[in-house]
DNA sequence: CATGAATGAGCTTTCATTCAT
DNA sequence: CATGAATGAAAGCTCATTCAT
């Protein structure tokens, strides 16, 4: 009992509770009693309540944005089409979100209620996300494939509502018609609205 | 001793403070401090603190529905291009948020932390609009101007998805690029978005 | 239950606690228990628990100050002999020491422990004590009745130890030599050392 | 791998937090980061909070007494007036108190929060001392040059009195008119005040 | 001797809710 | 209907002390 890194454990236990229950509804109490430690121990390794969130997201958004990154750079420089090179960013994303459904609820449904710096944690982390879109649309734009008539900042602003929105209803909305899908298709989807709008769900993008 | 109906006084009260704070963080002695009546007071007009928020909540929905499908059944039968009648619905819809900012703010912004019952509400609210949605996509999908090949209920979600999230960031983040368009713009981006993707954002577009 | 002033029965419940225990080791589940109410109604009335000690203190300053100062003013004008001006001061303050055994033990025992406004509450009340010390001198000064070498606020600040360490060991010293004393006969012998010190302490004098 | 008695060390990273703190807001955890020192090695070389404190407090009693003592005993059999013998012990006091701030500061402001244990040990010092004055004023009377009609313990403890109260404004109360006097003056001062009272600060004496 | 993570009792404080007036 | 003092369960957090290494 000693010998276990009980930081981590304590993140463990405290990860699943967050994204269901919320900030405010997981106690201190309920974190150290699924993590099997005294309350005190919980208070060695974290200043406080909000300290293990922001660790668990600034993880969280670790690990996040090397999985995303380390997938897009294999296509740099790559004469495939747009939609492909889109397709495996938002695959890696999907694939990503559905193998880490606890971070993903924390990072989309965490509300008005936590603290300020949680809520900034997020906020940031999102917004790394976005970049990556917006990188994307960038590259699209220079090689004329998309009309540069907006920013690629506003494009990614939209496709990341889309896309973030989505992810909520396909892992978190019980009954929703997404839920059936699997990653690859939740992928092909997007990218399909994503180029040609609702107008593209024709059988031959489909 | 006050002629005005303390309920009103006490909801009107809550709704901006909500918005801002959150569920939990919004202290019934917040409320009533705000709306210059005694706590008790509160507890005689509302069972607790989550039946002021469902009784804002519900009030709100009746209001946004209201506006919704008034706007909506004026096109009922109409002819035009399906891009002008879902350009008047967006229109509609972001329009009633730009002039709720508080009540939007608390539909889109309410986490996990609340009550079961509150987030029920909620879901419900947003169900509902995205009914309008897909009412639309069904004329138009039996107009042959949108392919069948996803239910509507399918589309509906992927646009209310690009559609919820493009407002939170409209009206909600500081510093966003979209922050500066007015509502008729906000409605004609949405929709040539919906209906052509990226690619739809020609000049001749926008 | 609900009539009696409840931040009254909380004070004189708190006193008697403070004076004897304390304030860290004076809980305020102790006061509560004590005053016969619930923990919150503690936090109806007092801010935390710094408020309701420095509550008191502002309370007792003002009662002693009038106390010390109407039986001061009594003897403006008179041509009586300074050591029987003096005298009634110091017979008004052990007096009233006396009596308010409580208040005297948490003006002179509450140590370096207690939170700085307390401790600086304490000072000035302590402080206002001395200035009237320090008046007596000085007209005693005006009339040549007492040396002018040093200021009158140093030799106060002398006797000022002199009275305060005499009353500490004449109430709160078990077993000390003084304790049998009354009030009358503390002044006489403050005031005997006061004007001829250890030497004045002759069968003519006491 | 410390060379130096750990011991001691912690005792002298204890003594200026205690002085400045006292006993409850010294936290064990201040004295082991000050120290150098691991928590645990805190609790071996002390039993608990309160024994490091009591062993300051009689380390500290050794000292101050041998000082007193041997300065007195060098007095013994003189013939010289009391005021000089006196005056020599109040010097070696008042000159020890100021090169031992912070143990004197422990002495004189710990008050009613510490445990029995460490304020039965505190009042035995300031008991101690006091017997020196009393020994004092003892042979002064065996000499006729101070009146019996007192006992040299109750004059004593009125000594003690002024003398402790004017140590606490002369080393330790901000702004006092005390503050600026060196040792040999406070002395020439008290005993001044001990044997003519106010009325002795004629320019003679000063 | 030394370490530092672990412990848990106990503290102050908060706040939704009740209720006598 | 309105008041506002009273309630008390429950929360976050502290810190002296223990103990395996």
């Amino acid at each position: 009992m000693h010998t276990t890194e009980n930081q981590q454990v304590l993140m463990d236990a405290a990860l699943p509770l967050l994204a269901r229950k919320g900030f405010h509804k997981t106690k201190v109490s309920d974190i150290v009693k699924q993590a099997g430690v005294a309350q005190g121990t919980f208070y060695w390794h974290f200043k406080n309540k909000e300290a293990i969130v922001l660790h668990i997201l600034k993880e969280g958004e670790r690990y996040l944005l090397n999985v995303i990154y380390s997938g897009y750079r294999k296509q740099v420089g790559s004469l495939n089409d747009m939609t492909t090179s889109s397709k495996d960013l938002m695959q890696t994303l999907f694939s990503y979100a559905e193998s880490n459904k606890d971070y993903m609820q924390l990072l989309l449904k965490t509300g008005q209620d936590s603290d300020e710096k949680i809520r900034s944690q997020i906020a940031s982390t999102l917004q790394a996300i976005e970049q990556a879109f917006a990188n994307n649309i960038a590259r699209a734009q220079e090689l004329h494939m998309l009309p540069a008539t907006y920013s690629n900042h506003t494009l990614a602003a939209m496709l990341a509502s889309l896309v973030f929105g989505t992810i909520d209803r396909w892992l978190f909305r019980e009954g929703d018609s997404l839920a059936t899908l699997n990653a690859e298709e939740m992928a092909r989807q997007i990218v399909s609205f994503e180029f040609f709008g609702l107008r593209g769900f024709t059988s031959s993008h489909s």
